[in-house]
DNA sequence: GTCTATAATAAGATAGAC
DNA sequence: GTCTATCTTATTATAGAC
């Protein structure tokens, strides 16, 4: 079978580029072509719904990748607070590469759609909740109530996310290194209250 | 002069709605133009730099408008930790009176234009300047330190705005009830540990 | 599977009458 | 200050050749 796939991959990934860079209505499907060099005809070849099909995948499947890669890298840690600060950091440099141009495009794409489309709301509802549900994870098996685990795990996505945006926003990652230093210092007074209460 | 102001602040108004639901490239100058009921020569008359303009003054106003009334809510307060609860709470309500269908406007176009509008980019850095700067304030009159102070502001502001995020994509509330909790928490043990060093 | 041409629609912006 | 008509350009999407 070859690489067949290719033209398929490479419309993915200048996709998923170009929506943290523009987000999704500010990318065309004209400059998703030209970014990926693929051929034109492959696009409605492989994705027969269009625009919103592409998206959908290209979130969906990079969301899936990042989950994993979270996962993984959470799993087994000795100290949760410091897991979650190397965690923001590596956000912080992987955002720095582009000079704060590329990062965000899951909320860009759920705060453009999340009114108009139900597939693309639900793809990037998915990508969240497996995100919360890798830091949760790691939090139970460190003490933590699934109550706690769950609210502590959303404070951490969300601060993300919202950080990126001011990120974005400040064309500096300071806001990413504040929050980074700041959670691993509530996040330690949390384990310790949380161990002396077992 | 009477009200000849009033098809500008029909503008602005109609503007930043749809923003909150749609974001920057998915409205429309014509969208705006029905939705506010003002006359579509008064547009280019009152902001003739056109879109650009029109969305950096709807931002910038309702921006700041925001950030006036965050500081005046959190001015002397006695317990930041509760006020930092009540105002998530606070923008949960708002966000439930819409079933989760308008906000994170300044999230949105910030991350559609950071890149290809400096007017735009510098007109929310401002905004999410001065929500920092309001929360900041607080935390400085309970005796953290202007460096502590500033980290948990944008802590505050960034999980705000991602929770947002998430309450968008999950049609929720959930997620800004869940920080909400975290945070008071979180503040209250950060609260206890700062007045202990002093 | 891919390419080219094009249809159909909507975008932002402008000109000129009133 | 406002209205209507229109220009230019971009968008998503499709048809039909190869």
């Amino acid at each position: 079978m070859k690489n067949t796939t290719t033209a398929r991959e490479r419309l993915i990934q200048a996709t998923f580029e170009l929506l943290e860079r523009q987000g999704y209505h500010g990318t065309g499907l004209n400059q998703i072509i030209k970014e990926s060099g693929a051929p034109k005809g492959s696009l409605y070849y492989y994705f027969p719904n269009g625009k919103e099909e592409l998206v959908s995948r290209a979130i969906g499947e990079q969301g899936k990748a990042l989950a994993d890669r979270i996962r993984r890298a959470l799993e087994g840690v000795q100290d949760p607070a410091e897991a979650v600060y190397s965690m923001m950091l590596h956000l912080a440099e992987k955002l720095e590469q582009s000079k704060c141009t590329k990062a965000g495009s899951f909320a860009a794409v759920a705060l453009e759609t999340s009114n108009t489309s139900e597939m693309l709301r639900e793809t990037i509802n998915k990508t969240y909740d497996a995100f919360i549900s890798a830091i949760q994870g790691m939090l139970l098996a460190h003490g933590f109530s699934e109550a706690r685990a769950v609210q502590i795990a959303t404070l951490i996505t969300a601060s993300m996310e919202g950080a990126v945006v001011l990120c974005r926003t400040k064309k500096s990652t300071e806001p990413l290194r504040h929050i980074a230093q700041e959670m691993k210092h509530l996040l330690r007074s949390a384990i310790a209250e949380n161990d002396a209460g077992s």
